[in-house]
DNA sequence: TGGATCTTGCGCACTTTGCTCAAGCCGTAC
DNA sequence: GTACGGCTTGAGCAAAGTGCGCAAGATCCA
């Protein structure tokens, strides 16, 4: 799969500062025919650039102000056992495997204080689930962005 | 500001599935007016629940496929000088302050895992950074979802 | 009963889309 | 040099969608 060129960070920074902007109106901001732009676009959703929708929706609109990162052990042998659990908890938006011993990096959400001790509880109860520590999301000092990748992508030089 | 109602949340449910459906579509897959979907859309917008679509960008396919956690303990009172230090790494894609002593959750992106550990070093230089300590991420069991919940705040029973 | 808010159906001018086609540009391979 | 594939371009056209306004119900609440 040929990596991101030039116009493809620039289609998507464009894209990004205005998300509801017809095809037509980027192609004149981009400077490139209407056609190509159709192009890029359908090649970058087939080559999967742009994920799901799903990742913009804002859990506090929903009602779901407070998130943590909740990391957890879990014993040998259970991992697809514990994440299929932790899959059918609403609350958990996102699970990782990280580095380190059949370690977890869970996220989740919740409505207060409360229900995030609810939900805690309820990962700590999962069998095979060892130990938890939850660190509870004070403040966003930096919000999720990727605008810093796509400008390097857009100047000639400095590879690295 | 009012919460999202169960309309609200089809809509993005169904807009979730088909990014690029027109709002007549939209409309017909809702059983209301096209004006409805049209008015609903502005107001989510207007009220942010559908955040910017650079969260939808996929690092892999810029070229990052690489993931990490890093956990840093600042010193007291740079924690603001440090958040911008980190701000102007672009590799750094996601900072929360986190409970625990002056703690920070880093999410960075990188080409391979020499470039990681060329981020990590860039990091842990930075000065008010204490320790840090670094978890690779293996393996998405769940990725980033929100389904679960805008299911639920569809259901007409069990408020929980 | 009255008002605020939301939904609905309708209409219309205008814009955008989806698709096709031929032509031009460019780097690479032969 | 020359042929090739890949990408871009401009043009065109029918069909579809958008933006917007408006008046007529629905609710809901006080």
């Amino acid at each position: 799969m040929t990596p991101l060129d030039a116009l493809d960070a620039r289609l998507l920074l464009v894209l990004i500062d205005e998300p509801r902007a017809t095809v037509l109106a980027l192609s004149q901001r981009l400077g490139v025919a209407r056609n190509t732009v159709q192009a890029r676009l359908a090649r970058l959703e087939q080559r999967g650039a742009l994920t799901s929708l799903e990742r913009c929706v804002d859990p506090a609109a929903l009602g779901y102000p407070l998130t943590a990162h909740i990391t957890a052990a879990v014993t040998q042998r259970r991992l697809a056992e514990v994440a299929d659990a932790l899959a059918e908890i609403p609350e958990v938006i996102e699970v990782h495997g990280i580095s380190g011993n059949l370690d977890l990096l869970i996220r989740v959400v919740a409505r207060d204080a409360e229900d995030l001790y609810r939900v805690a509880g309820i990962i700590l109860a999962t069998p095979g689930i060892e130990r938890t520590s939850t660190a509870l999301v004070m403040r966003n000092l930096v919000t999720h962005r990727l605008r810093p990748l796509l400008d390097r992508a857009n100047q000639p030089g400095q590879p690295r």
